[in-house]
DNA sequence: GAATAATGTAATATATATGTTACAATATTT
DNA sequence: AAATATTGTAACATATATATTACATTATTC
């Protein structure tokens, strides 16, 4: 599940570590989310950008992929 | 967590339970996320979008709430 | 290049998203 | 208005998102 959070992360000037405090969740979760290890709570998505001023769109948003399973 | 996938589902015309098949997901899970009782995850956020031919943006985007806590 | 900061990752624990089953309530159709 | 379809919701079970602790690796700074 890949994302630009640490794009935008970076832009902002935080470390993984500030990030996560500022949202009150942990170092792991935000490192994993940025290498596309998890798959976040909408609520966690949204606090990531109100922190980093992004909307969902350009943080999360990924084309379906169609694939014929 | 208020949002609109209800609306958008209206529009594509599809009921609780074809949406839920349609995703892989339940009934249930459909009624509450529109009752806003749940906090889904951005995977099945997305597979609403598709579903409904919308972005994230346009049925989970909310404000930031800035309560003073 | 050593010291320090930042990040990756693993094991285990906990919280919570979602499933299952079942029934009640509301809307729609005949 | 009865019949049927759609939706709300509760109790309990399961899967998984996130926390905790700990250590390894990579980048940055002196």
């Amino acid at each position: 599940m890949e994302n630009k959070v640490r794009i935008a992360r970076i832009q902002v000037n935080l470390t993984q570590q500030q990030l996560a405090e500022k949202i009150g969740v942990t170092r792991q979760t935000i490192s994993l989310i940025e290498k596309g290890k998890y798959n976040p709570t909408l609520k966690l998505c949204l606090d990531i950008c109100y922190t980093v001023n992004k909307t969902l769109d350009e943080i999360f948003w990924v084309e379906k992929e169609n694939d014929e399973k």
